[in-house]
DNA sequence: CTGAAAGCGCTTACAG
DNA sequence: CTGAAAGCGCTTACAG
């Protein structure tokens, strides 16, 4: 019944007949030790299956090794985020904690802002939009002052350029052209909530996308929704003026897009013959919507992994890791009409 | 540019006048210590911003104070039982990690003994399936041998009983009950994968729920899938023979019941005319499908606060708490014809 | 009701 | 290349 105590440094020595020193050189690779008596010790150390306390290790070393990774309700997608900040700062020798923090954006600054303030982590990542005076991921060098530093997966930098990953929204631009292309003359934007970087970055590039085709006739009935719901969507189709077919509606992920779907029916329009329609994210109902969802895959276990290394960068003053490919890929389907086809023909442009 | 040591119980010791024991004793409110000198202490600690070294408590107590909940990438609501849990874990004063493990059960079942070997938490609780014999929660009281407790979230017990919340499957006998009153005699399910306790859970109720009522003529034309897929669900409906219509098909969840209602038009079948279709999760598109889809809204945060009492329980050696009222909750809608209809029918039968 | 002292299990200069 | 010793910041019997 009594559980023995789990064997420490101390035992590891005494049965490998070395001093305590030489076992935590052993283990952490730190000193200066011989070939052999590192392998003893580790030897010992595994056969009685020693496990060193991190309470000791994090006392001695005045380090947590922790990490905050910050989460929320709205989005589920978050979850593949989470893995892949986690896979990125276990491998980096750190372990990850997560809080959901939900409610107005104020409140979760100020929650972040107490995280920071515990000395509990040496870093944090938001997943969450937070007030900008939040975090210290502004400067695009590595620089530090004394506090934890507070990264978040997407947000904007000085020059109000789009940073992170899931606020790349180029794709957008993609979606336009080739909308453009297959003879859509008119559009309209269905955003998400203006507090994601994510969202106001998709808006952002849709104007401009519009904008840069006003030449070729093309024009914007105006950016209407503002939140993750398919009932925003649904409501945002029947906002529509009564001649807008055919038109052309991005919305901003693929449930909002399945709301307008919805709304398009409603009207007694058909997709995507009077209204094409976008998503964004990729669920997998899309593809088995009827029509089958245009959207934009994206991998959001490597843009938790890229964000970790901004925060891993950050925390050893290093720069910014320069941007790898692009983490979204366009998927044509039905609901922009020719599906594939559309795709090709542009790509093939 | 440097930046000064935190404050210690020592310091807060001096400044208020006292010994360090006795600050200890005002923060953990263990000792005996007079109202006037802990009121003292806690507003000097306050003042200075002192937060206690967690790790040297963890040293001295001897106790982690961390519990590691084991998540998966295959179901997006897992980060709201996440939630759930953590909120739990952390007004009962631990700290929680979580861990992304995938791949074979086999792999994931060594990954969580792995994980109750570190010694690195006090318990683990598990959102995705592993091995009934890496988990300690099997017996009804709370009898403790020496190892890390761990506890699955959905589970069966030694008579088969499913446990945890997410593999209570009462609500297919409603549905399947539903239907039958609404004429329907033939019936078919989309299974999920079997080593989830709920995608079981499902499949058992659902074939008990027929063969109750088989007296009334009703059948079942077989149990399909086998995954959480919506390429799963449209297969099932191609599998359905040619003169099953009119038959009501029980999906494992919504999107695989998105995948049955693109194969039910690919036949040519109408919803709910020819096949009325149900799902289960609720998610937010489902309500948005042309025929929006019948479905059992899931509380998931409250099924991972219960979850989480449910560990805590076996960490403190009391027995499983008795179960609270459901988490699961009907949707009807139009996917089941007659929609609203169909369930006041049998609700106020 | 309060304080002096020991010790949790590590790591790290330092001495040899 | 290895060991003796100090100390990280707490908590907890124990003495008063």
């Amino acid at each position: 019944m009594a559980v023995p105590n789990p064997p420490t440094s101390r035992d590891v020595a005494r049965l490998a007949g070395v001093s305590q020193a030489t076992v935590s050189y052993a283990l952490t690779g730190r000193g200066t030790i011989s070939a052999t008596t590192r392998e003893r010790v580790l030897q010992v150390a595994a056969s009685i299956g020693y496990r060193p306390n991190l309470a000791a290790r994090s006392m001695r070393t005045r380090r947590t090794g922790q990490l905050a990774v910050v989460t929320g309700t709205v989005l589920d997608h978050q979850l593949r985020v989470l893995t892949g900040a986690g896979e990125v700062a276990e491998a980096a020798g750190y372990a990850v904690r997560t809080h959901s923090i939900d409610g107005t954006v104020e409140h979760r600054t100020d929650r972040v802002r107490e995280l920071a303030a515990s000395r509990q982590y040496e870093g944090i990542l938001t997943l969450v939009p937070v007030g900008a005076d939040a975090l210290t991921d502004r400067a695009a060098t590595g620089e530090r002052d004394g506090g934890t530093p507070v990264v978040a997966e997407a947000t904007f930098d000085e020059q109000m350029r789009s940073l992170g990953d899931l606020a790349d929204a180029t794709a957008v631009r993609e979606l336009v052209d080739a909308l453009a292309a297959a003879g859509f003359r008119r559009f309209a934007h269905v955003a998400g909530p203006a507090q994601y970087a994510s969202a106001r970055a998709r808006r952002d590039v849709y104007l401009a996308s519009v904008e840069r085709l006003a030449g070729a006739g093309v024009t914007s009935l105006g950016v209407l929704g503002g939140e993750w719901s398919a009932e925003s969507g649904r409501l945002a189709a029947h906002a529509l003026p009564d001649d807008a077919p055919p038109v052309a509606v991005i919305a901003a992920n693929d449930t909002v897009a399945a709301g307008v779907l919805r709304g398009v029916g409603e009207r007694g329009w058909t997709a995507p013959g009077d209204v094409a329609v976008t998503g964004w994210d990729d669920v997998e109902i899309g593809a088995h919507l009827t029509p089958s969802l245009t959207t934009v895959a994206v991998d959001f276990t490597e843009a938790g992994r890229r964000a970790m290394h901004r925060l891993l960068a950050v925390l050893r003053g290093e720069p910014r890791p320069t941007t790898d490919g692009p983490i979204h890929r366009v998927v044509w389907r039905e609901s922009t009409g020719g599906g594939r086809d559309a795709g090709q023909r542009v790509r093939s442009a």
